[in-house]
DNA sequence: CGAATAGATCGATGATCGTCAATGGATTCT
DNA sequence: AGAATCCATTGACGATCATCGATCTATTCG
């Protein structure tokens, strides 16, 4: 890169190729978390099955998302658990069957982190 | 499943375990489409990569993204072809540097997914 | 208790991803 | 033309991921 110091904000520089980089930028261990979250929507299944849930006002039972996912037992709950321990939805249990619930302030924060 | 019809909306069933799914959930073509560009934001890199050029009004020159994101040139650059691929931010090359800018309206598309 | 059901877990497999060194292409300057 | 600089591409590696069949656990009902 051209002569530019290391650290921001920086004096202006006519050698430099270009403007400064902001300094309050994302902070390493915040991407890393919210790269988490992001990475929970970023599969069509997940996109899915979260739609299903959020769309369906109060609760959605596990047994009525195998069907309209197109997926196995197994791959749907490997998947709703990856939704939940990013902490967009909940699970309960309740005698044999599962709930899911979606968690609003959990995607509020995601979009209020893209911009 | 308990007992459900595949076509939704469904009439009423004692028999069923749970409400109905929502017939308006995500069709799968725009789940895979919106996959994708959540999947460009799955990684702490580029989050901090887009964070850098979103923060910065106007442009970013690529040469000022390798140090602060403490990755190879090759890797930089490579995340920021999946970003503009994804369509979040431009590249425009002018002379022997390389420019980026950020596409808000596809930062606000994201955002309206999320509900 | 035993049978039946809902859902999670395990194990394996093929695909995709993040990373970097080495290299290549394009542009500017001397 | 030749050297230098910026950035993309290639190739390779280990790591992670999506998927499913088989199995296990927990719960309900008879």
């Amino acid at each position: 890169m051209a002569v530019r110091a290391k650290t921001l904000p920086v004096p202006a520089d006519p050698l430099a190729c270009c403007a400064p980089v902001s300094v309050d930028a994302l902070d390493e261990d915040t991407a890393v978390l919210l790269a988490q979250s992001f990475a929970a929507l970023a599969d069509p299944i997940r996109l899915r099955l979260l739609s299903f849930i959020t769309s369906a006002e109060g609760e959605v039972c596990a047994c009525d998302l195998v069907e309209p996912s197109g997926r196995s037992q197994p791959t749907v709950s490997h998947h709703m658990k990856i939704l939940v321990d990013a902490g967009l939805v909940t699970r309960e249990k309740r005698g044999l069957w599962v709930w899911y619930r979606p968690v609003p302030a959990r995607l509020d924060a995601l979009r209020a982190a893209l911009g």
